[in-house]
DNA sequence: CGACTACTTGAAAAGAGTCAATTCACGTGG
DNA sequence: CCACGTGAATTGACTCTTTTCAAGTAGTCG
């Protein structure tokens, strides 16, 4: 049906080095783990920038099913709304640094916000082809890569995860005791070694991108 | 864990109208069905409004399997890429007319954009709860909605999917069985009707709204 | 009318979810 | 310093949904 797939590369999760700079900021606003940092149904008002710390960006359902969009750590900006609403909920994963971004109105700053949305909308579609034609295990392999893409420079080998089981099946559409399984699955096959719960060693980077699909 | 969440309320898919005609476009160019409008890998350029038929957009993995992002009718816009080149295939699902939009450079156009970055955004964020916490008969349900939510005023009862079985299993994480298992079992449940394979009728909304979670 | 493609249906297998019971890690208070 | 309590994570047994593989049926276009 279709002739041949050219390799398919993931967007990867830059942090937005020069661009944050090129807008005005407020002071550094600080988020104990757990703390609210905007809900759905607030108006909507600033952007953030991450100083420190990691958020998640999460919609509820009536029945309490949570869907996480997004986990957001130091230098990424978040909080762009359509309306005048928030339409997602924003918490602190960990203990969390903010500086709130005015959104101005002069034109001049679209541009900027224009490459912040664009590069959230790559995002989102990366996490959709994740969830939506992945396994478990290729879910999981995923979210280990992106973790570690984005600490450091991103070649060491441990990764540490800042948030619960819960927080990650949240976000990969799994069940927690899944996502546990899939994790010993890992340990088992030696792909990875769990130090503890939240500190994750790589030890075979290839396997996982092999299920990465 | 969580106190209560608010009821929650899908983006509601609205034809961006008055935006378009503030940007200049050109003149309408035709698609058969199947025709390619871009690729991944293509230098990008310009964005397209649909002025009629349908679009599909969507990412190939190296196995063949495809992930349809989204579906594009009449007034709606796509096109956006943030890099130099496309990170997607575009292709028309039946004969559709498309005018291109030059992306100028000058800053109040970033505006126009921001905006229908912003919708496509969240778009993107619903579709990702539709494959993320939906059962497969919550996601086909969803479709059969959003469709419907496209069509004329919306309120009409009959549906008309231009596109196929396995263009919606690739839409919702499905395989093309399953979608058509599922429609099949609404059939018997009347809460459509299937005149033909590409003609619903939907008997039930509220049925189909209760599993839409 | 025949051939092709799209769609539907069936049976078996695999994967993930559910419910329940431990185990583990960590902080508190004796 | 150790016992205890709490919440998080793991593991197990079982069920249910979805996929897979394999036919079969229906449209459609020549």
């Amino acid at each position: 049906m279709f002739d041949f797939a050219p390799a398919f590369s993931r967007t990867p999760v830059a942090v937005p080095a020069a661009l944050p700079d090129a807008l005005p900021g407020g002071p550094v606003m600080a988020f104990d783990a757990g703390d609210e940092i905007y809900a759905e149904g607030d108006r909507s008002g600033a952007l953030y920038q991450v100083t420190r710390g990691m958020v998640r960006i999460y919609r509820l359902l009536a029945d309490g099913r949570r869907q996480i969009c997004a986990f957001h750590t130091t230098g990424e900006i978040f909080g762009f709304e359509t309306g005048a609403e928030r339409h997602f909920f924003a918490d602190a994963v960990t203990a969390t640094g903010l500086r709130p971004l005015r959104p101005g109105s002069e034109a001049d700053l679209s541009h900027e916000l224009l490459k912040l949305a664009l590069r959230s909308l790559n995002r989102a579609h990366d996490h959709l082809l994740t969830v939506g034609r992945n396994d478990a295990g290729g879910r999981v392999a995923t979210f280990l890569l992106e973790m570690a893409g984005r600490q450091s420079a991103g070649d060491r080998a441990t990764v540490h995860l800042p948030m619960s089981r819960t927080d990650i099946a949240d976000y990969l559409g799994l069940t927690i005791e899944t996502v546990s399984r899939v994790l010993t699955r890992f340990k088992d096959a030696r792909i990875i070694r769990l130090a503890s719960a939240r500190e994750v060693d790589l030890l075979d980077r290839a396997a996982l991108e092999n299920m990465t699909a």
